[in-house]
DNA sequence: TGTACATCAGTGAACGCGCGTTCACTGATGTAC
DNA sequence: TGTACATCAGTGAACGCGCGTTCACTGATGTAC
């Protein structure tokens, strides 16, 4: 009772210090950049010693292996999220807006994602699995644009999309804030028309029939 | 004579030593990758003390934002000469394709650009200048989408599309390279024609009239 | 319920390393006279 | 043409640092009996 300290002094014993890792890795990226990100950084954020982390993960590597995976599953729910919130027409672009938003509101993390991904030269989803229930954020919008129309059977056209729709999002979400940018938002009215804008330039929709 | 080696022993002052140090940096990076590219690596390969570069660079940055810059420079000539070859509706395929394979050619470095244009928030180029003569190799993009029929005086659907074009380059840029897309290339014959394809799945053209 | 013991998640000190940068220096160059 | 000297691009040793990883250890936990 005394001793409870307004930190309270964690036990010997974590309970589970590889999530604890991982969080304090997560919360280290975005405080100070992927530059920061050390094993050592980590576990000190964590609040262990530096060879605590050895008990949880092979290496550095895989500490980062696994932070990029989470990045992967935010970004997919976030996704998710976004094709929910709204019907028809508007899903592809929802989707594409929440991308962009969860880049430029994690963008350390965003950038551990695609080293990764760059490591293993593979997004972390597979494209044969057309299933988007098992976490394919790939799939979700692919199966989206065959919702609104694209049709299921031409598939290399309705590949060559999720793709050309994947590439353009990611570039602008690399890309949103450049300053030289600001007149073009200022323009539309805010970055939220801006993101709009541009996405109504891209091969975002599967057809452009009644646009 | 007797005295020179296969090696030449380089005399006690360089004559260019900066020009040496950019070029080591850049054969370093595409040697060993980015996280390679220390001050003192550089030294090393530029055949120097570690203390030299600080006679020529104020510190490591000013060294990276040398060789960004002159990346840069390279880009915007690979684009410049791509469109060149090629005569009318075909250009601007021809600038993307060169954009992506300058970045699959170089792909240390072409990071090594988008690092210094993320750490200021800003492509090395100046939008407000219309003026391509002067390296500006976004309003070659620009200006070549005029060329092929875009309307001058609808600026802001002129800049979104230079913008939507350039993100899906970039995007495409950092994914070609990615296992997920083999089959893709497979499909369409190779390399060269799935980047076409997916160009044509963006909007790489100002207007969709006659295509 | 109590005790012996295997298990395993932590500690903390130590290792060797390469880094960016500074410093007093030295060697070469070029200019003034 | 020759010499004194200022300039400045190099050297190489040293600094302090944080890193990833290893190691022998210790403290807590849980299970067998």
């Amino acid at each position: 009772m005394s001793e409870a300290k307004t930190i309270e002094p964690r036990p010997y014993h974590h309970g589970d210090l590889r999530r604890a890792l991982v969080d304090a890795a997560r919360r280290l990226l975005e405080a100070e950049g992927p530059s920061a990100l050390s094993l050592r950084a980590v576990a000190r954020e964590a609040g262990v010693s530096p060879a605590a982390p050895y008990h949880h993960f092979k290496d550095k590597a895989e500490l980062l292996d696994a932070v990029a995976h989470e990045g992967w599953e935010m970004l997919q729910m976030a996704m998710t999220d976004a094709k929910a919130g709204v019907e028809g027409r508007e899903q592809l672009t929802s989707i594409g807006i929440a991308y962009v938003c969860f880049a430029r509101d994690n963008p350390a993390l965003y950038r551990v994602m695609y080293d990764a991904a760059r490591d293993k030269e593979a997004l972390p989803m597979d494209v044969e699995d057309a299933n988007p229930e098992n976490g394919n954020a790939y799939c979700l919008v692919r199966d989206t644009m065959i919702e609104q129309g694209a049709d299921p059977r031409a598939e290399t056209h309705l590949e060559l999309a999720t793709v050309a729709a994947w590439c353009g999002a990611h570039g602008l979400a690399e890309m949103a804030g450049f300053k030289q940018f600001d007149h073009l938002k200022a323009e539309l009215g805010g970055e939220r028309p801006f993101l709009d804008a541009v996405f109504r330039h891209m091969g975002l929709f599967p057809t452009h029939a009644h646009d």
